[in-house]
DNA sequence: GCGCGGCGATGCTAACATAGCAACATGCTC
DNA sequence: GAGCATGTTGCTATGTTAGCATCGCCGCGC
């Protein structure tokens, strides 16, 4: 729903301190423009603007990456986004299940984690340090993507701005849509379903995973080596949690 | 250290984002220009690109609040600050002494709040609960201060853009910066022994705190009730923590 | 219920903030 | 050292953006 005028610095801006924030390794002005598709002068003078605020820094490579404000903007999105500290207290009853227990969000073709934990380490240790996971392989983004519409989805796709570079699995691939097999039908089930189940490449593990409320912006899942006869318990653990969460929401 | 051609859209785009997480109540389009300074149209336009980004939504005043996005948001300048998963372990010893402990950073007049947790409460909820206070008034926002230029912080107080709505105390003041008792004076002892004592107004209580090495964006406290006999061990017990997060952050 | 004042938002158009071209300095690899 | 990729800037044209004027909405006081 874009306004009478948007802003497209605004817009290209935030999209360049997003990607910053959600890199594992710096990257040069020259690479941000190949990955957002803008043209590269304009690329290095955002990043420029960026670094005069704090948000952005170089390394001794040239490369760009979060400059010391970031603690303050993580700070303050913190308190604004309120989620973690609703959720956090009603998921630790998950950890009773041996499994990793998760909270995230999409970001374009992504899944985000505001929270990966483990029960082996204490709760506090679950915080900002899972990278981003695409989407289409996670549940807690399946679960999300499927309460987006088709287009949406087929936007998502269609031409992915960000293709930032993963070390480890899964391999990002751009996920067949259509046909029996393709993303859409399978979003289709999971929605009909009211929770996603997908396996962990190269891992007897699995994500199960349900959204917060009717229209999630934000999913939980539990993570781990389970088998079938064992969802309908998580899932009504998740849904438990799920509900608690929610209605401190509307508090 | 601006730029060749800095983005002031950009800039200015990041101003409402901030003042906006940052803010307990939900701020109209006028309000906002306000408090920042900047042209009515100009803000209602900006606000308007970060509702279309769902970084900010309306309220049935049609007042602008965070939107879901801030989830996002928050999960990526969690991960790429990195500051919180690196200290939120080695803080945890400070809770011994049964104090509040807090780990926070500036903005603009301000302490933000990565942390902020009382021993009788899991380390967990801890997290983003915490609203600005002013820095003049708070052991880490004094801390941090003293490592400010002289023309820092007068350019801070000269004509601060962002005057938040508090409805509990402290009581909004500028702070007097020159003279024997002025602000200056009282960083500069601050600077010359490494660490805050600041009093919480109408309570007994007060904050120790101090940097996180040398030049500190950020700044780890105690609140609560202690004799002047025990600063030492809690100032060594911080310097402690302090340098293990350092540490970590050279890893 | 009405009037007033403040509000959020938009269309239009001028203008100026910004974008992009060309060029330069720097760094890396062979 | 040469070649290529990089990050960055000055200059200038331009189109994105800013601001004026206006409108519809909302809340408050009488």
């Amino acid at each position: 729903m874009l306004p009478a005028q948007p802003n497209q610095s605004l817009i290209d801006g935030l999209a360049c301190l997003q990607t910053l924030a959600s890199s594992e390794a710096p990257i040069g002005s020259r690479e941000m423009a190949r990955l957002l598709g803008l043209e590269i002068t304009r690329v290095n003078r955002l990043l420029k603007t960026l670094a005069a605020l704090g948000l952005a820094e170089q390394d001794e490579r040239r490369k760009y990456r979060p400059g010391p404000a970031i603690h303050v903007l993580a700070a303050q999105s913190l308190f604004g986004s309120g989620l973690l500290r609703r959720a956090i207290g009603p998921m630790e009853s998950l950890y009773a299940f041996g499994h990793v227990v998760a909270l995230g969000v999409l970001w374009r073709d992504k899944t985000a984690y505001l929270f990966h934990g483990h029960p082996s380490h204490p709760a506090s240790h679950g915080l900002g340090h899972e990278r981003l996971y695409p989407a289409a392989s996670s549940g807690i983004g399946l679960i999300l993507l499927a309460h987006r519409t088709e287009d949406e989805v087929r936007a998502l796709y269609a031409d992915p701005p960000v293709r930032l570079e993963r070390t480890i699995p899964p391999e990002e691939v751009v996920p067949d849509l259509d046909g029996t097999n393709g993303l859409l039908a399978r979003l289709a089930r999971i929605r009909a379903d009211g929770w996603a189940l997908a396996p962990i490449p190269g891992s007897p593990n699995r994500t199960l995973a349900v959204g917060l409320g009717d229209q999630p912006d934000a999913g939980i899942g539990v993570s781990g080596r389970f088998g079938d006869h064992q969802i309908d318990e998580l899932l009504g653990a998740l849904h438990d949690v799920a509900d608690q969460i929610v209605q401190k929401e509307q508090q």
